[in-house]
DNA sequence: ACGATCGATGGGCTTACCTCA
DNA sequence: CGTGAGGTAAGCCCATCGATC
């Protein structure tokens, strides 16, 4: 039942930018692009256009995946029979019929009326779970035809009336069941976008106000200790790393064989501890890696803090 | 019984093309 | 002949409906 659902493939994570869009959509016509011989001038209803679109936001480098072909065929590539006859009734034609049977343009068209007919019947074979009759039973798609369908929306997003006509030729259904299809899935991958949009958002938003609440508490403290007149003697012990305040160099001395050990650099030849008279300023233990990394505090951006306090 | 899901519909908008004054 | 206005068709998004699970 719920196997279209899990299909959607839309577990976007959040933990980095290369996989917050796993979906790979394809927003540009190929036939378009890659024909060798370029068509002859008609409207290009497949061309996005208007309105930004949430697939905007796709990494572009992302959006044109050349996959493998679907199932053996090729929806960029309308079948080769069909190709020819397609080409001539449908596409080359602005004013075909071809590929709108829905109920609103069907209704200005007159001549799509057989064809609507036509479709409507080849639906119902197809469809065991109906049985006609007048009212508008739901149809619901076979396991397959949704699986066909998902990957062919993992390949593109949007359809031309050639890949419409091919996946609803392939898949047994009538070209408008094919648009509505992929309108319902942007819509539902879109609205899906939009929640985990959200919860990003909403992420951010607590770990900014934790930061700031930190931040603050550390200007307070500093605040504290510039006041006090053993400025250096009520630093808290140092737990991981501190930094040589003449040399800026970071150890590690939570213990004197550590102290002696200097964590990544080694000091210059020079450089003797006990040649400078300061004690080691103790450094703030990493925050938990968020997208706004945030400046760490070195002895001259505190100072500069603290004369401005 | 009820909520979630999903196919389907209709309205509105944009764009491209065609016709005509 | 070029041009702008108006009409038409097509596609898309969006909100919503209604059947189904």
């Amino acid at each position: 039942m719920m196997v279209e659902k899990e299909d959607l493939g839309l577990s976007l994570s959040l933990s980095s930018p290369e996989t917050r869009f796993p979906l790979q959509l394809n927003l540009m016509p190929t036939c378009s692009s890659s024909s060798p011989s370029p068509p002859p001038p008609q409207p290009a209803p497949f061309l996005l256009h208007n309105k930004s679109q949430w697939s905007d936001l796709l990494n572009p480098s992302e959006r044109r995946t050349e996959g493998p072909l679907l199932r053996g065929i090729d929806v960029n590539r309308a079948p080769a029979a069909e190709r020819e006859s397609e080409e001539e009734a449908g596409a080359s034609s602005p004013n075909s019929t071809v590929s709108s049977v829905s109920g609103k343009r069907g209704d200005r068209e007159v001549p799509g009326a057989e064809e609507h007919e036509a479709e409507r019947a080849c639906s119902r074979g197809i469809s065991d779970e109906e049985d006609g009759e007048g009212s508008r039973k739901k149809l619901r798609l076979s396991k397959d035809q949704s699986a066909i369908l998902e990957e062919s929306f993992k390949e593109h997003n949007t359809l031309n009336p050639k890949q419409k006509l091919a996946l609803a030729k392939q898949l047994n259904l009538r070209p408008r069941q094919v648009e509505v299809w992929f309108q319902n899935r942007r819509a539902r991958t879109k609205l899906k976008q939009t929640e985990v949009d959200c919860e990003f958002l909403k992420r951010c938003c607590e770990n900014l106000t934790e930061e700031n609440r930190r931040l603050l508490k550390e200007v307070q403290e500093l605040r504290a200790l510039k006041l006090s007149p053993q400025f250096y003697m009520h630093m808290t012990p140092p737990t991981t790393l501190t930094m040589c305040p003449s040399c800026e160099r970071v150890s590690n001395s939570t213990n004197t064989a550590a102290a002696s050990t200097p964590s990544t650099v080694p000091p210059p030849p020079d450089h003797h501890p006990l040649l400078h008279h300061h004690r080691p300023i103790p450094i703030a233990p990493a925050p938990p890696p968020t997208p706004w990394a945030p400046i760490p505090l070195r002895p001259s951006f505190l100072d500069a803090t603290l004369q401005r306090t």
